[in-house]
RNA sequence: UGGGGUGUGGUGUAAUUGGCAACACAGCAGAUUCUGGUUCUGUUAUUCAGGGUUCAAGUCCUUGCACCCCAACCA
């Protein structure tokens, strides 16, 4: 479509560089990719990145790309988190290539890898407790020391072994560990864990099984079980890569061994993205569930009013490095912003009411003006909207006392309202501490529609609600849930940086009565203030997914 | 402390692989506008540091510096 569009589809990043070697050289006759989440928490912002990776290599090489659970820790995962992340992922607009997978299918297989391993002595029981083979490991740069159980019989391994499936033994009491080397620079070949008990609940596998592969022993054999060709990953991974390697070179794969790829992670600024820390903030009551708008969750992304095309255009925009960096969350806002630009119904609401009364108005008429839905998309239509002689403004859209370059209304000026007519504001009742409670106008007739015979112009249009077919509501005014750039960087604990006034909630807002008859989930602008959209529950609440850019806020803001 | 990774305007990402450092966001100035929105025009600002090779270095060599990751029975 655009030079943008077809410069993006050209631009070359590390990941596609090499794809196409791999196809050119032969390493690889075809590309199969896979998307990996763990079961513990919802997708967010973060995941979209890996996920358009991964979807959109497939896609451009025409190959496949896997959805696989990685549900090989029974302690965290639930079957609710499967099914909502089954559903951000479709919202977000990829399809997976078949059903969901699952590495907890692959146990069986896993297992009898892993009796293999034992027989041909390349892994052994260990009976020692964490904190030991953690002080054994030794330190980057120290020597790792022995166990003293790494030289038992195959034999005796694999009775220990099998007891462990059979649940005889308690959870933290003996684990599989593979037989590399206790001297590798790498820490990660210092005789991995593969396999640990746990009588635990498997969200999948019920109480079947007592041991648990693993992440490093199983992702690889999962990927290579599948198919998967290039395994895409993010930068934390690289040391485990040697490993990945490792467990794959020992077995007798069913397809071409799949290679481990890793890039960076995205991060924004104001924002965090750990399922861990999302989940504390849930858990702590910081924000309303994983939906909250201010959540960087797809589903809190979603209820917010962010496009699920806008999300996947930054994706793609931002590329793929190795380089750590934090992306500014305005440029997440500016993709936001520019889509929905096109596509979202302008309508009129005031969010925070002062009363206006147009002193020269035929008593009891009731106007209805047309008004261009979308300039932006003439197809898009008008709408007729009532129009009388008392109604709403915004409250900062009037001010006695105005400070220079104020263009709004003020005693004595000429506005437009929109699509409407020019006022000229006479004065204003004011309560005892001076502010204006009820801002009095006089209308000119001849400006209907919005535009004076005689070619006068104004400084400002200011959007408007007839009192009495206004539709009350509320809208809620996010911020940054984390004031800071990078929350927790002064103190560790991202908690400290909370942004306190991160969401405020307007009570009495006044809607143009189109609003009424607004879909749930709908995003639509509020001229002049922002985007805003409609609750997926509560009727004529709106979020306000971001605002427009505001030249004034920045002026008053000089001063 | 050993190993691995990464350094390009304020931010992020590019640079035909040794050939005029560009694109977006943010900023600033102006024009247009029935949204102080949109759109348009202009503009500010960049190769971590030192040394070397070369007609030519962001790119190659070298020395240093900074940051990130790794010593879970998490992923």
């Amino acid at each position: 479509m655009s030079d943008a569009t077809e410069t993006a589809d050209l631009r070359e990043d590390f990941v596609r560089e090499m794809v196409r070697k791999d196809l050119r050289d032969g390493t690889y006759s075809r590309v199969q990719t896979r998307f990996p989440p763990e079961p513990n928490g919802y997708l967010h912002i973060g995941h979209a990145k890996a996920i358009t990776l991964d979807f959109d290599l497939a896609s451009e090489f025409d190959g496949t790309c896997n959805l696989r659970f990685d549900d090989t820790n029974p302690d965290t995962e639930d079957t609710a988190f499967v099914d909502g992340i089954i559903e951000d992922l479709t919202w977000l607009g990829f399809t997976p290539s078949g059903d969901p997978l699952y590495a907890s299918d692959y146990f069986e297989q896993l297992y009898a890898w892993a009796e293999s391993m034992i027989e041909r002595g390349l892994a052994y029981v260990d009976d020692q407790d964490a904190e030991t083979i953690s002080a054994q490991r030794g330190g980057y740069g120290q020597p790792g020391i022995e166990s003293p159980f790494r030289t038992r019989s195959s034999d005796e391994n694999l009775d220990l072994f099998r007891r462990m499936r059979a649940g005889e033994f308690g959870e933290g009491t003996r684990v599989l560990r593979a037989k590399i080397d206790m001297q590798h620079e790498n820490m990660q070949l210092r005789d991995p864990v593969m396999y640990r008990i746990r009588h635990e609940h498997h969200h999948r596998t019920g109480d079947r099984w007592h041991i648990y592969p693993t992440y490093d022993w199983a992702h690889g054999q999962s990927d290579a079980i599948e198919g998967v060709t290039h395994s895409l990953c993010t930068l934390e991974f690289d040391s485990h890569r040697a490993l990945y390697d490792w467990y794959l070179e020992q077995l007798p794969l069913p397809h071409e061994r799949p290679r481990q790829t890793e890039f960076a992670r995205l991060e924004l600024t104001h924002t965090v993205t750990s399922k861990r820390r999302l989940a504390g903030l849930v858990a702590d009551g910081v924000v309303d569930g994983w939906d909250d708008p201010r959540m960087p969750t797809l589903r809190g992304l979603r209820r917010r009013g962010y496009p699920a095309a806008a999300i996947r255009e930054f994706c793609s925009y931002i590329g793929v490095a190795r380089t750590n960096s934090r992306h500014q969350i305005e440029l997440l806002e500016s993709f936001v912003r520019t889509h929905l630009n096109r596509v979202a119904p302008r309508r009129m609401a005031v969010l925070d009411p002062i009363r206006l009364v147009i002193t020269n108005w035929p008593e009891g008429l009731v106007d209805h003006v047309e008004v261009v839905n979308n300039p932006e998309d003439p197809a898009d239509g008008t709408r007729m909207v009532p129009f009388s002689g008392e109604l709403f403004i915004e409250r900062d859209d009037f001010m006695l006392d105005p400070p220079p370059k104020y263009f709004r209304l003020t005693p004595g000026r000429e506005v437009r309202l929109r699509a409407a007519y020019f006022v000229t504001c006479t004065h204003a009742d004011t309560d005892a501490d001076g502010q204006p409670i009820t801002v009095f106008a006089t209308y000119d007739p001849a400006t209907r529609g919005g535009n004076a015979p005689d070619g006068r112009k104004v400084k400002s249009t200011m959007h408007w609600v007839s009192a009495a077919h206004a539709v009350d509501g509320r809208a809620m005014l996010y911020d940054r849930l984390f004031s800071a750039e990078v929350p927790g960087d002064r103190t560790g604990d991202p908690l400290d940086d909370l942004n306190p006034r991160s969401r405020q909630v307007l009570d009495n807002c006044r809607f143009e009565p189109a609003l009424a008859d607004c879909p749930h989930g709908e995003v639509v602008q509020f001229e002049r203030l922002g985007y805003f959209a409609h609750d997926t529950r509560e009727p004529q609440l709106f979020h306000r997914t971001v605002g427009l850019r505001d030249e004034w806020a920045r002026i008053a803001g000089r001063t």
